[in-house]
DNA sequence: CATGAATGAGAATTCATTCAT
DNA sequence: TATGAATGAATTCTCATTCAT
């Protein structure tokens, strides 16, 4: 924010540091140009100058955002390797998944974009492809090697990956969207782990391959199939 | 909205009628006080009668939609007697809880609390608790009658009721928040039920008790004993 | 208030009383019609009725109080009849005199038409004669006859009434206006008697006749020295 | 208003001047927002860049003012030294302070302080104390050297100063606060004299040190028959 | 280029007064 | 006759965006 590229870099620099905090803190409309500008120490004009409205500031900052999103779904596969012990991995993923996921940045992030989903329908859209749904998708193409090895048994490796996430994330996210993002700092990464290793088992005791469980192929394709 | 009561009860349930339809249409700042009482065919004023200001009428029409919320919570012993085939109960259940939730009218409902959570702190939890979390306790209270009953084994029955709850849920409620309600309904009621009976097997697969199922006790406990 | 006349008598004085209150707490602007008809227990069409508008109501009350300053200033011939010992009818008067004054109402009224004397210009010059003016002219009277036994000395008897009248209230009444009534009822009554005593003592300096006190410097600074 | 400074403090002062002409008249909730505005050629969001709310331009007005109060408490001393002879010192300084207080500009400020004084208690307090208080105060502490010197006989300086001040202003700025600031303009100059010639006779007459003035009754008479 | 100001409009809220029931 | 509602306007304050200096 205050060294690479020409002045004029480094002002675009601040305005989006600045314009990203205002916006998680005080939502779209609760952010005014005005603080914007005081917030990046630059001049209106400047704010202008560099971003055409204040709905294309918004957008280039949300859509900014989804390279971490990008970041953990490429790191899944050297984390899925299916080397390993199979729950061990799991857990070890998971522990960081939500972690990602429930950092209060990341938190209020998801709060704004679902505050200006109807505002921003588009940009809401790509987002979630872009963030989400990326990460389950690369979790399903991991799923889907662990299936070819014999790993774990699953017809739809999107839905397992779904499955996989919402058991680690949804209990704590969803409570987090209605009460706070302090509502998940409060229960602590102790807890949080917690969260995960609980969802890992069911997800196993759902997924993991019954050879290794041993419980015999036929209910388990039983229930499994449906 | 045109019978009952005094004519004043009749303008008061002609504002709620209108402030709903446009706060989830455009959200807390988009909607404005002149045009609900315009569509309410009712003056400001008399608005202003009934509802002290804008943060109040709001606040009156969230926590009235919970009472959809409480009566599903209490249908819930019923719909989960423990009496039939336990899978079909649950299925028969999901279905009904994923159409519940899914109704486009609930999930702008939820969108909008997400989105004003900020700025109605005490109103998003108090929401968040009569309505997700009651339901929750409610299949919780369920679940250990069935655990009592040897049907299926669990050590804590809230965690259990929210795998359940958010295995069947979690998937098409979080697109939705991101890509509109239309994202769901145009997935069509066939959709929401295959998402719940997926959420049905993989829930019974961790928590359904083996020894009715007939797997066998010992590689039942292991897999419990995580 | 609640016995006399008809009913609608009965319903006149409820809103005068109301009204009153009113605007003596919270201004001319400050009193709605709404409260006022609801402290009165009485429709607004029905406070319509007896007044045609607000401002008609205001001077109706403006107008009445001045019965108070009337009473006052017809009690001042017994007050002051020159028969006993001169200042001791002159404090006995004073501490009467800046009793009635100094009461809460009687300030608050005071501030109330100050404050919307450029609102209501003939109102306030008319309570102006009414009250303050008229007591003013019921003590120059008694000044002159005062004057006409030889125990004051005067030319203008109105300017003398004025000092006296100042003498005593002045240093109080003007801090109230400014500082709120309270500053006056925390001052406690030996505080208003003793302006008012000061009043006299001065007063009697200026214009008590030499011939009484004449007795050259001695009794002088008796007198002075209180 | 169309000199000094950058551009923004011409604006300010606008606003100020503007603002100051606008409540006099019209009272602080008869003034708009707006309409000051209008009158300083300003726009509205300009005002609000100075100025929070209107509250607080309102009392950097009130407050500002009080610099006038604070130049003439200072010049006391100067105009009351005690070398020459004191009734012409006492007329003169008498003369200029009537014509301070009766100026139209200082008598609606007066009427507007005491009119909002409910609404800004602590405004009109401190308006109280840096103004009439901290004349009288500096009169007090002449007094006092006064009386050092044998030129007058008191107890109380404060409460002497109280007596000269209202001896002198009370009667035209009473009238004036109900009758309106042209109540005194048309009174003229001259009777402002007589008034203040009359209060500093009477003042006199209490706490003129009778040794020194010594002349007898005569002189002393001429002077009380004025 | 960058700063302060202007624009122009919109929103919440309140009020005095008048209809209609 | 008395109640709730309607009217219609006014006011404070805020904002995104664009000029002019």
């Amino acid at each position: 924010m205050a060294e690479g590229g020409t002045r004029s870099e480094r002002k675009r620099a601040a305005i989006l540091t600045a314009a990203t905090a205002l916006f998680l803190q005080q939502g779209y409309a609760g952010a005014s140009m005005d603080e914007i500008a005081a917030r990046a120490a630059v001049s209106k004009q400047t704010v202008y100058k560099h971003f055409a409205d204040k709905e294309q500031l918004f957008s280039t900052i949300i859509l900014s955002t989804t390279a971490q999103a990008a970041a953990f779904a490429e790191a899944v596969p050297q984390l899925l390797p299916g080397s390993g012990e199979l729950e061990q991995e799991l857990r070890d993923l998971a522990h960081r998944y939500i972690r990602v996921v429930m950092d209060p940045r990341v938190l209020q992030l998801r709060r704004l974009i679902i505050a200006e989903a109807r505002h921003f329908p588009d940009l809401a859209r790509t987002y979630y492809e872009r963030a989400p749904e990326r990460v389950v998708a690369a979790l399903a193409i991991a799923f889907q090697r662990y299936a070819g090895r014999g790993l774990v048994a699953l017809d739809d490796p999107v839905l397992a990956a779904n499955h996989f996430a919402f058991l680690i994330l949804a209990i704590p996210l969803d409570k987090a969207m209605f009460c706070g993002e302090e509502s998940s700092v409060a229960v602590g990464e102790a807890a949080l782990d917690r969260f995960a290793d609980a969802g890992v088992r069911v997800f196993l005791a759902a997924y993991g391959d019954q050879v290794v469980r041993e419980g015999g192929p036929v209910e388990e394709s039983a229930v499994r199939e449906q």
